[in-house]
DNA sequence: ACTATTTCAGAATAAAAATCTATTTTTATT
DNA sequence: AATAAAAATAGATTTTTATTCTGAAATAGT
């Protein structure tokens, strides 16, 4: 699909807020709320936009113990990886899975309460993963950035 | 703020799909439109919702090269660290980025449409901030997990 | 240039959010 | 345990927004 810059600017007002009316949006735009609405339309039925969600702040509900965790798996056969990708996927705590190239296969992104959490975590769910070889943990000291929003 | 159980109820379904209606939340938990209208504003208030957007597809809007680019300063004094980090702000190609324990101070996430448009990234933006020792770039094979979802 | 298709605008309708009032439930205090 | 105060809830009403509908305008393809 064929995306201008009008769909642009909508993506940009959406993916800021996505509670703004299309009235709102609009206005910005100079369009019509219909042609505003009817955009907004296409570009969920493309699959453009693809959710929408209340961001929830970690700090609040006691989720601001942010790890990075790297893993070597002990073979790489493709049915070593899908098993593993299946398991990582039912793990709540790992927000984020990245099979990646270099040193380790997998980066996944642990989110816990404290560091007490995080060991009962890696103790009683990670390392209990088949064909896991080893694990490195990086710390976050600091959340610099983190968004959700792609620059268009 | 004390967060109870329907309000952990309504928090995961407003991660999953922020556009249900009162009304459909009302009728999971049991409550009035009114009870579950009222504590979503509390939450929105006290900030434990922060914010409500749209997320977009990467794959449909060309953006689907993901790379981890690992850190190193020359130095580390706070006057250096808050430089960088106001320059990482304005770059719309990092989504994500951590201040890190470990062998390299901060962990970036980069989202560009391709090999060749990282490497502009590189050459043209993040090398030329000051300050940067040096850097190592983890590409992404697959994206195996990615949510924004936090579990409570 | 003509037709088909898409996009858009404005009005009308439907749906949801937001407000209001009264009640109930919970919490705190004695 | 009894009472007062505060918070949470339900139902009705109003306001706002989303959605639908119709026709006009723009665009693309032949």
């Amino acid at each position: 699909m064929k995306i201008d810059e009008l769909d642009k600017r909508i993506l940009k007002h959406l993916q800021q807020d996505s509670k703004k009316t299309n009235k709102e949006i609009s206005n910005d735009l100079g369009l019509s709320v219909t042609a505003v609405y009817e955009r907004i339309r296409k570009l969920e039925r493309e699959g453009i936009i693809s959710k929408y969600v209340a961001l929830v702040e970690p700090q609040k509900v006691e989720k601001c113990f942010m790890v990075l965790c790297q893993i070597k798996l002990v073979q790489h056969k493709k049915d070593f990886l899908s098993r593993f990708e299946k398991e990582i996927n039912n793990l709540p705590e790992v927000i984020e899975c990245l099979h990646v190239s270099g040193d380790f296969d997998y980066m996944l992104k642990v989110l816990v309460k404290d560091m007490n959490a995080y060991r009962e975590f890696l103790v009683t769910k990670l390392t209990t993963l088949d064909h896991i070889a080893s694990t490195k943990s990086i710390f976050t000291i600091n959340k610099v950035k983190q968004s959700t929003f792609i620059s268009l």
